[in-house]
DNA sequence: TGTACATCAGTGAACGCGCGTTCACTGATGTAC
DNA sequence: TGTACATCAGTGAACGCGCGTTCACTGATGTAC
């Protein structure tokens, strides 16, 4: 039946922030078109009214994750608190409210033109924000430093994710901390 | 029909390389049974004989990738010549003959313990070839620099594949291979 | 060396299952008069 | 302000499709005698 604007706003943000949470925890193919709906309290079809598409939905809730993740970094104002927020056991555990790009990086490969446009516009918006943080004050940092710290923060976090075995995943996250704070 | 010894070993054999390439160029997720083994030009039927289920292969094939990839860079003995190799646009380009930890990091979200086991691992074997290489002759590197090199080379990887935008994704390879040079 | 037969690598029809999507339908909303 | 009705957000049965897996079967291999 249908409901009001207002609640059919509300919805459609109800989808996003799910879909936000759910594809950083389980992946873009890792979760289901139903099972998106339903996190929301929805069903299948109501998808479809919105985004036209899983496809439209991944696009949208690609840009969403980032916002979400930028909003939740945004007290994390000295380089030293947003490194030991982002290379900590918490994000790695976490995915499902982390950085959009560690855990979507890969999920890239087959993606339509719209998901990786979205994605890359995650990355630009990252480099952006964590450079920005780098240097105190006015002084821009190089973009070599930016890209290389970008770099690093993320295959650590990749890789802390991947392994199997809890005391290398410490160590990677501890070791590409260490190196980083010398850079901020 | 019943083939000799040495004709099954082939095709074992002929089946895990075209796992290793197909894995990698598209995900564990995004390559089916019969798929592979067509590649390797037998029916899906024959690869229950062989690694008893899809979770069985996968896990050698994660090996096989490792071993694979570690054979195409032993002739990059110096760090520089590895670097280039490594951080070059043709690695990025051809995933089917690159790094499995690159390509797979992500991946391992969901898992079966043999799974995870075998890309950790191919991550300890990459961290101590990587390491050799990182100072001539006797003295090691620090542990924290051979990790923190690795999450870099991954990170830009894996970045530099996730991007739509050419121009970034070069210069994410470029930024990271300047950077490491400094540390061999 | 020749014959009989057990072994088993490989085949492919058939299975249940979950996926993304379509579309006829429902009924509260919001507007026209 | 009250009534009639067009709009459209949301529903859920049904679709075709591809997945991983099972299993009865085939027939060359390799062994026992």
């Amino acid at each position: 039946m249908r409901v009001s604007k207002e609640k059919a706003a509300e919805n459609r943000e109800k989808i996003l922030d799910e879909a936000a949470r759910l594809f950083r925890e389980r992946g873009l193919l890792g979760v289901g078109v139903d099972e998106l709906t339903e996190a929301a309290g929805l069903s299948y079809g109501s998808l479809y009214s919105h985004f036209g598409s899983k496809d439209g939905l991944v696009a949208e809730a690609v840009r969403h994750a980032s916002a979400d993740f930028a909003l939740r970094m945004k007290d994390k104002k000295s380089w030293g608190a947003f490194l030991a927020q982002y290379l900590s056991p918490e994000h790695r555990d976490h995915p499902g409210q982390g950085c959009s790009v560690a855990t979507l990086a890969c999920d890239m490969r087959g993606q339509s033109k719209s998901v990786r446009r979205a994605f890359t516009e995650n990355v630009k918006g990252a480099l952006e924000r964590i450079g920005a943080r780098m240097v105190p004050g006015e002084k821009r940092a190089r973009e070599d430093d930016i890209l290389v710290a970008v770099s690093t923060l993320v295959g650590a976090m990749v890789m802390a994710r991947g392994v199997d075995d809890p005391v290398l995943s410490d160590r990677i996250l501890a070791a590409a901390k260490a190196r980083l704070r010398a850079a901020g």
